[in-house]
DNA sequence: TGCATTTATATCGTACGCGATTAAATCGTA
DNA sequence: TACGATTTAATCGCGTACGATATAAATGCA
């Protein structure tokens, strides 16, 4: 009947609403977090997916680019250049791992190590920036943690 | 004294760490999410960001290229060029506000109207992807969306 | 040993994302 | 009404992300 609501169209309009969307929250609240670094590691002159790899470096280092990558989750071919401006910037070393040719070992410099103080500000910074209370940013923390996939 | 343990220097290490970064879990997740989508919106032909300006349209649509942006969060130096892919798709089409030329008005095109429908195919395909109760979902969604800045 | 297979990076092309700048149209106001 | 300020998109340069592919080294195995 002509007189009946269409529930497929209705359905569409309601279920594809940006407010919806869990992919939307997500996009915008990474783009919005980048945003809020950039001024603070601009400071640092690295960019906010070189200060990720430089967290991964702090924690141990030498380390192979396949481990960077496997702790980031991302590919050589996102990996390898961004490295290799770490390297020109004299914050990390690269070179063939001898026992393995392929290998790529990345290793922390003194100016590379030395940066972590100021990334401890950095992060103090940005704590300060959100303007959240502290378990709300663990909870979503956990929350897009299980998000794994 | 020596054998005091270097307080700071263990903040500075804890407080690092890449798996208690807020910032790193939400750049994972983001990533890990786009690449759930890309095969799916392949099958149509448009990217993800691509997806998030039609569903701002399917909403809305015509709408300037402002609108647009102010509901992505974006800059007109990322939809430009995303816009005229769009265009080039077929999917929307864009022209000059005649009452005020400094504006771009974008439409949907009657392919780009259509494609609606296979877009809530997508995310449904997206949900069983992610294979995680509703409620979690809607609850990671809220608590992104309060991270607002 | 010899050679196919596997593994570890690198390279390339495409598409973002954004700050800085530019260009054009409109607005506000003297 | 003239004209500087504001608004709106577009352009440019840089740095990601990633799939596809290439390359070289190591490994497996007949």
């Amino acid at each position: 009947m002509s007189s009946e609501p269409d529930i497929s169209k209705h359905d569409a309009v309601e279920v594809l609403r940006l407010d919806r969307q869990l992919c939307f929250a997500l996009y915008s609240a990474a783009n919005r977090v980048t945003r809020l670094y950039r001024p603070l590691l601009d400071a640092l002159g690295i960019t906010y997916p070189q200060y990720l790899a430089l967290l991964v470096l702090w924690e141990k280092s030498p380390r192979t680019v396949g481990e960077v990558g496997e702790a980031l989750d991302l590919e050589s071919s996102t990996l390898t250049p961004l490295l290799k401006r770490l390297e020109t910037a004299g914050l990390i070393a690269r070179g063939r791992d001898p026992q393995d040719e392929r290998r790529v070992i990345v290793s922390l410099t003194p100016a590379g190590e030395a940066m972590r103080d100021k990334a401890l500000e950095v992060a103090e910074q940005f704590f300060c920036k959100l303007d959240t209370p502290l378990p709300e940013l663990i909870e979503l923390r956990e929350r897009l943690k299980r998000l794994a996939v």
